[in-house]
DNA sequence: GGAGCGCTGTATCTTATGTTACGTATTTTG
DNA sequence: CAAAATACGTAACATAAGATACAGCGCTCC
């Protein structure tokens, strides 16, 4: 059963040659504002000359270019008309990927419930507070959002260090660790011995640890500071690091928006040199 | 302060002779889908000349029909990407908990009503399918997703390999890819020109190219032959990344299940490992 | 490696859309 | 009540849109 237009290219995107699948590509990227404008405004969109364009829409069914914006028409007047149907729809084809998504959402909401506001800017104002290094690690699939959230503190504030290689290396750079310092591990089941090892050791140098771990909480939850528990469950064979990446993304528009109000230079700089 | 177009007939529609507000009636009455149709089309749904349309349109502002068109489609187009429609949901009591929160769960939620089961069969299908080498590569925020995917499909099957470094780096490794081989790139605005070249190259030599890339479509998209558009927009300084994490877990997960399913032997000694 | 097929873009043509000019009807005002 | 002004529609026009023919190219399959 095909009831939308955008089904019904999903469905045939397979079939299609390399010009027509970029053309439905576009399309679906932002659906359907594309396929209402005039088709050569859609070529240009897509990459591709007028007349794949035609070809495309003549493959769905179409007779013509203006029978098939009347059809996306329709299909939106449908959907303006009853605002409720995009919340929550009933009818969507949950086939396999439905369950984790939904398992996804849910791990996501329920790691938010635990969390509260005022945590949430404790840390980021801990974070934001320029006073000593910020270090960042995570474990063998968690490293990765290390990575992720480094990337972006480092550009808005100075001494942001990721640490990445092999352990003897970062094991050697406690030594540049100190009270000052805030220490931000990512560790999740199976807990990596060596991580503990090290936030141990940098919880002895007084460094605070911020850790992002799951709901059952990493042994590294002993030494810190600050504890985000994540959800991390979900209908697959691996667990999911989701939750935690958005609480990451979560702290990091915090750093940012506190640095913002403290009319940081840095941020201006940055403003002006984009 | 006026801003949107509807607000700007009501105010307006006072001072309109009779002709004219009809057309503004009739217009308001299904907004804003009589807008986007011809002039012919909208003159006989106002049961006015086309003539009178053109009058309406000029008194609102507006130099042509075509310009009150595209002002029609850009609103629209701002109103379809922020579902508003969250205005009266009721299981968010929580309020200033997270906007932040709360347009994430959106981003997920449009993405994957974009993103049909079959699309990310077909391409946990091609991942799965070990012909030939998977390579991996991100820009500057969005690196630290291809590394959490490498890390997991690496797991379960030989020969993924994550491009690290320098641009000069994994430039030459092109010289190991053919037509057999599958690149996963991520790459959402700004993009980076230099992600762009080498998946020019890449396509080149036959490489087919999965791109993971935000609602924009990189430019890569006119050599991938699998594009996955995600949503970014969520209100803070930076884009956000989870929607495209949350399908890159998807795909894991699905590859993971399809090669379970052929039994790959693989595994099965990856369990017995444990 | 060669022949065939299929896809794609350029250029041309045709259609229909938006636009304008003008005459008639209608309302307003002195 | 008359005259002017404004609004509206018909019809002709110009422009830009969609459609088509054709040639070149790349790709696949012998």
């Amino acid at each position: 059963m095909i009831s939308s237009i955008a089904e019904l290219i999903s469905d045939r995107i397979g079939t299609m040659p390399a010009g027509e699948r970029r053309a439905a590509q576009t399309l679906i990227a932002n659906y359907p504002l594309t396929g209402l404008k005039t088709v050569a405004e859609f070529s240009t969109a897509a990459g591709v000359s007028s007349p794949t364009i035609l070809r495309f829409v003549a493959r769905l069914g179409f007779q013509n270019y203006p029978e098939f914006q009347s059809a996306l028409q329709d299909e939106l007047a449908a959907q303006l008309q009853s605002p409720a149907s995009r919340a929550l729809d009933p009818s969507s084809p949950s086939g396999a990927v439905s369950p984790m998504l939904e398992a996804t959402l849910d791990n996501m909401r329920e790691t938010f419930r635990h969390l509260s506001d005022k945590q949430l800017a404790d840390i980021a104002a801990r974070l934001a507070e320029r006073r000593g290094k910020t270090f960042l690690i995570g474990g063998r699939f968690t490293d990765p959002l290390a990575r992720y959230m480094a990337a972006h503190l480092a550009l808005i504030q100075p001494e942001v260090y990721h640490l990445a290689g092999q352990e003897s290396i970062w094991r050697d750079r406690l030594i540049d660790m100190g009270k000052r310092d805030v220490l931000v591990i990512f560790d999740i089941r199976r807990y990596q011995e060596s991580l503990i090892r090290f936030a141990e050791k940098a919880h002895q140098r007084g460094v605070q640890i911020i850790l992002f771990t799951d709901q059952w909480l990493s042994p590294i939850a002993r030494f810190a500071r600050h504890v985000i528990a994540g959800r991390t469950a979900v209908p697959s064979a691996w667990d999911s690091s989701a939750a935690l990446f958005v609480v990451a993304e979560t702290l990091i528009g915090a750093v940012t928006r506190q640095l913002e109000a403290a009319g940081a230079k840095r941020i201006r700089d940055l403003e002006s040199l984009r």
